[in-house]
DNA sequence: CTCAAAAACTGCTTTTTCGCAGTTTTTTTT
DNA sequence: AAAAAAAACTGCGAAAAAGCAGTTTTTGAG
């Protein structure tokens, strides 16, 4: 939870979750999904004594949790393993920075495109559709917007053949079209 | 330079710096302000082969650098070394997820005056005046915005008596209202 | 399987932000 | 110190995004 003391953090061994930033009205922004083998809480790691941030677990996850003192503790033993977290977090400052970037140049509709993707990219298909079912909701608090403009971008595509939605479950019928969209903002960092 | 092989890391001994990403026409995002004693290129330390960012300097800098290869050494060989980059690293990474929150739910004057207090409390007056001088484009740059509507807010603010501006040097003269205007959505993490 | 609640959707209006084009001021160069 | 270039400013129209209020569809509990 957002605002809780610092107690460690979590790798996800089964399961997936949101990772978020409530701001004003309780309007949240989704920094990130994560999936099985990822980490959870690292955020807490720096000076904060809190957590700025929250997850939510998305279906029944099971964590592994670290407590910070463990971790310190391997951390000063083990000069390999922090530098493997070091990079770790280099490339997790580079996806974030890249998505100030994305947020702050691209209109709505490449926003909804790029979290298709990613969320394409991240989580895969079955049977054609995304592996990851989401609101529309929560589509618009990754993307920066609202819920009526991912609607309306959906409806768009859709008409365009571009996806396809049946209630919550969407099909990417053109990855390629939809990337071309985009391309010349992103370079597809975060996986 | 973004897109440059990288070849290690700097820190900054004197001067000043803007650190930015390009985006669609040439349109930069500015990322961060440095200063002397700062770090600069460490995004460049994770998996990446180029550069995913730029630097240029604002004044006169003197800069210190590392190789890739003494810095792997020296964090391979020193534990807490590798320790305290990888906190530095935490707090970057929590600095920049609440500059998405940021650009993504303020508005455009908030957003400046956001910028406003940041330029103010990371780099000081003197005489009243904000100690770096930049362009109305750069302060579009670091908001997210066009230079026009960051003119537009500074023509605001001056009316309100919030702060004046001499051609390119600004004052602040009540940051209380102006962090009263944005309190609800910053925690005012970015020093 | 039914029903209530939640989510998705639609059309419309309002607000916010942007961008152009021209003018004035400031800065830099010679 | 004058001229040229760059930056700052202004008003206005256009575009993008957001918000509201209702209807329809989907979901999930019993």
């Amino acid at each position: 939870m957002e605002g809780a003391l610092v107690n460690g953090l979590f790798i996800i061994l089964k399961g997936k979750a949101k990772v978020f930033r409530t701001g004003i009205n309780g309007k949240e922004q989704i920094v990130r999904f994560a999936k099985e083998g990822e980490i959870i809480g690292h955020r807490g790691f720096g000076t904060e004594e809190y957590y700025p941030i929250g997850a939510i677990a998305l279906e029944d996850t099971i964590l592994c949790s670290f407590t910070r003192e463990t971790l310190q503790e391997s951390l000063l033993n083990n000069a390999k393993f922090g530098y493997d977290l070091m990079l770790f977090y280099a490339n997790e400052l580079n996806r974030s920075e890249n998505k100030v970037k994305t947020i702050s140049q691209m209109t709505v509709r490449e926003r909804v495109i790029d979290t298709l993707l990613y969320i394409n990219r991240k989580f895969g298909t079955t049977d054609g559709f995304l592996n990851l079912t989401l609101s529309r909701k929560e589509y618009a608090d990754y993307a920066g917007t609202t819920e009526e403009q991912v609607i309306r971008t959906f409806s768009s595509l859709k008409k365009e053949g571009l996806i396809n939605t049946r209630a919550r479950h969407i099909s990417i019928f053109d990855v390629h079209a939809l990337k071309a969209e985009i391309s010349q903002h992103n370079f597809f960092l975060d996986s």
